[in-house]
DNA sequence: TTGACATATCGATAAACTTCGATTAGAATA
DNA sequence: TATTCTAATCGAAGTTTATCGATATGTCAA
């Protein structure tokens, strides 16, 4: 079985994450699913700048969409975002014992 | 006895971060002093470019540096950018583990 | 299928950023 | 002190990015 690993791309997902209102959005979208136009009556911004800096997320692989009726949802791919985190950390500070722990069911 | 947090700001830190040249430094400045020259030499970037970025990298605090004679040497402050890939995965990623481990001597 | 609603795309503008040559500032040495 | 070496700052040019109004696309309901 051949085992496909993507590994993050650190510059792409620094860049993502390097807005601060693409940070608003993400706050907005962690732990909850949210609309479009959730997110644009939350925030002063115009619903087109939204879309983009949802494609942006998006391309990065730290959201994730579903639609929903006419509706598009989205939501952080917290996994996605724990693992750049991690390779960031494992990158540049490797002597930092930082790690990405697995959640053991009760 | 006050204790002085300094919390990461997780947009400068990803700015910081958000650019090839800035991480192809970052990684020649891992585990190590090495002077701005050095880094020009190894990269394909005139010298005044690599002193733009890392001032950048300064401000944002993921790197130290400190004169020895007549050169400045720079290396990761890792402590510094393990927190700030820890507060970005708690702020975005809170239902991820992502731990920052205490060394534990021997 | 028509109308209303939600989101994506397009095109333009302004701001931010990267890069480099030229110059300045700082430190060691002859 | 004059010279040389190293790094920082300045100013300009080119590129990228954020933002928004206008418009197109897609979905549902009447």
């Amino acid at each position: 079985m051949k085992t496909i690993v993507f590994l993050i791309d650190t510059v792409e997902f620094a860049k993502a994450l390097a807005d601060e209102t693409r940070q608003k959005i993400m706050a907005l979208c962690c732990c909850q699913w949210v609309s479009v136009n959730d997110i644009v009556d939350q925030l002063d911004v115009a619903q087109p700048t939204v879309s983009h800096h949802l494609k942006i997320l998006k391309t990065a692989g730290l959201v994730k969409s579903e639609r929903k009726g006419k509706q598009v949802m989205y939501t952080i791919d917290q996994a996605r975002l724990a693992q750049g985190c991690c390779r960031v950390a494992e990158n540049f500070a490797p002597d930092q014992r930082v790690e990405l722990g697995v959640e053991v069911p009760d």
